[in-house]
DNA sequence: GATGAATGAGGATTCATTCAT
DNA sequence: AATGAATGAATCCTCATTCAT
């Protein structure tokens, strides 16, 4: 159902086990970041493509399966993005933070479910955690680390409320898709339209700017 | 396992039936925030509690009634919390907003359980969402429309901006509770350790102080 | 609930404990009758009487004992009206074989969940069936042998096929009051109602006679 | 079980699930039609097939629509029987009433299950009865109406005596069924025995005919 | 690659019954 | 006599998965 994803369908009409395959993921994580793991049935997946039940066991060898490969297809271009800005960042090229905050809010409007997805499995817990969302966690706290040392943040706060404020910003972020339907039928106000993100996403931005103290202290640099 | 139920133990020895009951929320308020509704089963619940599987429906009719009543328990004293806090704003002296900030850090730290039981209903999303929680998120929105309207935030941001910069408090404190085993886990730091709480809580409140253009920093102005 | 039962409760305040037991059985032969026995629960009758579940068991062993009690209670007084009958009967005073039918109808006119009562019972078939409802059904047959024996239907009918018109009439009679229901919501007529039992019964009446050949033949008598 | 059905099989193997199905089908007619719905479970009903529990779902989607289903296998047939006569009836071409008696006695014996299953179905009473048992009696009200408009009954009958002589004969076919198996118990008859159904089935039609007026009118016939 | 059928394990809930109070 | 609590056994039904076709 993702646009992106059904967009490369009509793009590519590969062979038709893998168009299935797609398929299943499409309405695989619809329904996983709508309602989770547990709350997910392979029989409501299967309907949601219009396959029978067993079909689906054609493609993925399991429930469990299907769910990491719903995971690893929707978080991996947003790790490679975040991964590309980070490693400019660590070459010095990091013009400033909310770069890396433009760049995620891209990524997650680009797929709006995704951070459902991924707040249930954070819920889930440590130990059940997929391992590629600890990669994903991960690298965030590490471009904190970078920015604290040498950042102009340093001269603000301490390298451990750094940390902190990242973890900040993401919830922030995540917490923004996640909240969109319920802000929708509440105040009416659509946050995943284009001109509420492109608001938000600058919104963002200089608040991450203001709090890191990025260029705008540093004037003419 | 909450200590503020388990404490009314001790004072009030009531009846057999009532403690029963009250054991049973404490356990389905573990599990509901562990695994969420669609993954806590009666059974669960039961076993945890210590008793067998149709003894729970003795106290709760059903699995949903048990839900209610666990979404009751844990979010009342919170909404009355903030709806004092709210409700001196309202009356001219909410000294500054990061008062706000500093009662619902300190509901949630009682209860680091809850912030999860409520991410996971916000994630179950618009409509199945209780009530309850409705009447959690609509009074935040509003104080930031007092706030917008009188406040010295006013001077800085736009009346909308208000609404979703409140959004995002919202979300950096429930996500701080929720994230905290992770973040534990990867950071080797316990988010929910009193010190880094009176940090984290300090923190949060300095930085809606400033976001949000409190009196004290303004001072003279 | 039945008014003949209720009817007593007023005339004779009993001891308490007997009053309870009596209402007990009231809402057992109301709920067996409609729903039968397996598809009443003790909640259901204890619920429809206004005490809790386990009191019931103050009173009747067990739901089988309240099952026999009801029926002992509801098939006893009939039983012995027809014994009455065939009594005379069988020492020559029976007028004419309508009159069985009259006692019967007046009997089950007087408790019209009776019939379906034991109707359930019947269908529960042979083995399961009480030995109570055995002793209802076997007499029937013998007043059959005893009027074809010395009657005037001796005349027209095979001894055999006397038998088989007497289980034809209780068909036709307690299926009258077991189809009452329905027919009155098929057709909006009322068999259970005074003119209709009247009529009835005399319908009944004539027309055993007719195939008994009672009085007709007796002409002048 | 009923012949009519494990017939079709031998002359078309259909397809394994049709067979299973069918199966499913007669075991459950057995058992509705000799404990009751309620009487009955699911696990009964498989292990009579000799399946598991949940294979029956294949199948059929409840035991609800199991019942309905049964039932209107069961019934089926002979409603298309009766409507076949009562067509010729209205038609005309009747010679007497008692043709329907014989149709119906026909129908009855080649699934001698069906009345208890009827009649269980009937004591369940009005609202919750099948609809298809609601279009099982009916027409034979009408049938009743329609001879006693042309009918040499309407001589000797008032129109709602007529009604209630086809209520009555309905209780006389369908209780000589249900009461077979006692009554091979208490008499050591068997009512359902060839002999019998023949006997019986020209009695009840001669009585029909007796009371209906039928052959009185046709004079030296 | 798709599917009808089958199934072990489990899931929420009900039921008749017991027992201490 | 009444009842709150507890429970073993069932009850209807779902789920993920397998397998033959």
């Amino acid at each position: 159902m993702p646009a992106s994803h059904a967009a490369t369908n009509s793009v590519l009409p590969r062979r038709k086990g893998e168009l299935t395959a797609e398929r299943i993921l499409d309405a695989a994580e619809d329904l996983f970041a709508e309602r989770g793991y547990a709350g997910t049935t392979i029989r409501d997946v299967s309907a949601a493509v219009g396959i029978r039940n067993p079909s689906l066991y054609n493609h993925f060898p399991s429930k469990d399966a299907l769910y990491a490969a719903v995971l690893e297809r929707g978080i991996s271009p947003v790790l490679a993005a975040l991964s590309a800005v980070g490693a400019a960042g660590a070459a010095g090229t990091l013009q400033n933070p909310g770069e890396l905050v433009e760049t995620m809010m891209a990524q997650l409007a680009e797929r709006p479910k995704l951070p459902r997805l991924i707040q249930h499995e954070m819920l889930a817990g440590g130990e059940r955690l997929s391992p590629m969302l600890r990669a994903w966690i991960t690298p965030i706290f590490e471009q904190a680390d970078h920015v604290a040392e040498s950042g102009p943040a340093a001269l603000r706060w301490e390298p451990e409320q750094l940390r902190l404020l990242v973890l900040a910003m993401y919830n922030i972020m995540v917490g923004y898709f996640t909240i969109a339907p319920l802000y929708k039928e509440l105040n009416g106000i659509d946050l995943l339209s284009p001109t509420m993100l492109e608001e938000q996403t600058r919104l963002f931005s200089e608040v991450v700017n203001a709090l890191f103290g990025a260029l705008a202290s540093d004037g003419g640099d």
